[in-house]
DNA sequence: ACCTGAACACCGTTCAAGT
DNA sequence: ACCTGAACACCGTTCAAGT
């Protein structure tokens, strides 16, 4: 009796299947936008060049992006899925609330050397020139993730005060707790190389700069147990183990 | 008996004054440069703008920057010599060590707030399409100012470990900790304004933030007196009315 | 030796025509 | 409804001519 549920359902098909089409491209883009950033360098991606990787055409290209700095932010959002994964990944490792929360700075870490392009996309679409010309819906992608990043990390807190791991008094909020922490690892993630570059430090591995930063952090809030305590040495290690394997190399 | 050092002496003079205007005319286009940032955003700043708002053409102002890049580069380099000044203030109020540490973080705090433009200028200069394209003298220009205030950083650490009010066990070089405080202050400083557009902190000061991230590293450090034995608030608070003091207004 | 600004080249963006 | 690519516009950069 109801009007042609098949022509709806095909319909309804088409559309899932055009939209999921156009995804697909759109991640082909921003595959081919990433081999020309890491090729060519940042001054060498235009939308002459990407056009001329890409099967399609220019009018095509700004269908999916706005500007080319439009492009950047959704390189940034590219980023922050990937790094979700890896946050996600990183909670799947067992140990008490101190050791999780070192998985997630972990998991920040690897993202930020073994997609160094990536993390510089995450850098450059901080800035004005970037935020002033990408599209508002794209930068609300991006904020949206940021927040779910945020929130992985709260969940950590959460853990660590129902285990009585941590004390928070002094009006020390969740959020600022976490702010801090997101703080510390993007500065020392992304100074990393522009320090190295100054000759600043001469054998210091980057790993080992931020799990003391992490360790400092957490020693000075007395999340227990405190690092007299325990080997987060160790505890590093067995992590980096456990996201290796759960994601044997990176993506070509 | 020697030949003419008047004659040499008026064309060093000449020199050095040749010199010495031009030096006042970059500082002039910086000042423009600037200007026209604050009031019409990153994309707004072209070659031709400047041009238009100077007195002078546009081969000239490419005699002093030899892409836009470069002048947002030139212009980051301008934020690290006033940051040098404010440390330098900063490092003029007394009191023990761990004081002296907060009032530096609060320098770099202070200047973040009170020239948002130019510490995004900071920020883009970070990021590798404005370090492609800018000359190789700018970019040792600074390196050798970033090098000067991770300085000030390091005495301070020498002045806590001459006090004894911190013991380097276990490996914790003068260099790391000097840049894991970096990175602390810098990640603070650079996310606070993302981070509340996305809402995640409700009346959160950045001031606090800073203070309160500050506090967790050099506890966590053992740096004495531990936040639980002193004031730091009011620390914070006196170091903010010294250097106040000794700037009363920005320059406009 | 330095300044000028017209000319150039490149590249981001648009849009009329096509399917 | 979407794709195309020629045309446009803007803007960074250069350089021959001038002082």
């Amino acid at each position: 009796m109801k009007a042609q549920p098949p022509a709806v359902s095909i319909a309804a098909h088409n559309s899932d299947n055009r939209a999921r089409l156009k995804q697909q491209r759109e991640q082909l883009l921003l595959q081919l936008a990433q081999q020309i950033l890491q090729q060519e360098g940042f001054a060498g991606l235009t939308m002459d060049r990407l056009t001329a990787a890409s099967e399609v055409s220019k009018g095509t290209i700004y269908n999916h992006f706005c500007s080319k700095e439009d492009l950047i932010t959704a390189l940034s959002v590219d980023s922050l899925q990937r790094q979700l994964l890896l946050f996600q990944q990183a909670l799947s490792v067992s140990g008490h609330s101190r050791e999780r929360a070192l998985a997630l700075h972990y998991a920040y870490f690897l993202f930020s050397t073994t997609e160094p392009t990536l993390f510089l996309c995450l850098l450059s679409a901080a800035t004005p020139a970037v935020v002033e010309k990408s599209s508002a819906s794209r930068l609300a992608q991006r904020q949206a993730l940021e927040q779910q990043l945020l929130g992985f990390c709260q969940q950590v807190i959460r853990q660590a005060l129902a285990e009585n791991a941590i004390s928070l008094q002094g009006g020390c909020s969740i959020e600022e707790l976490t702010y801090l922490q997101w703080a510390q690892a993007f500065g020392a993630n992304a100074l990393y190389r522009p320090a190295q570059q100054m000759g600043f430090f001469q054998g210091l591995a980057q790993q080992q700069l931020v799990l003391a930063g992490v360790n400092l952090m957490l020693d000075g809030l007395g999340w227990r147990p405190l690092s007299a305590d325990f080997d987060y040495q160790s505890c590093w290690q067995r992590i980096a183990l456990a996201l290796q394997q759960q994601a044997p190399q990176a993506q070509s």
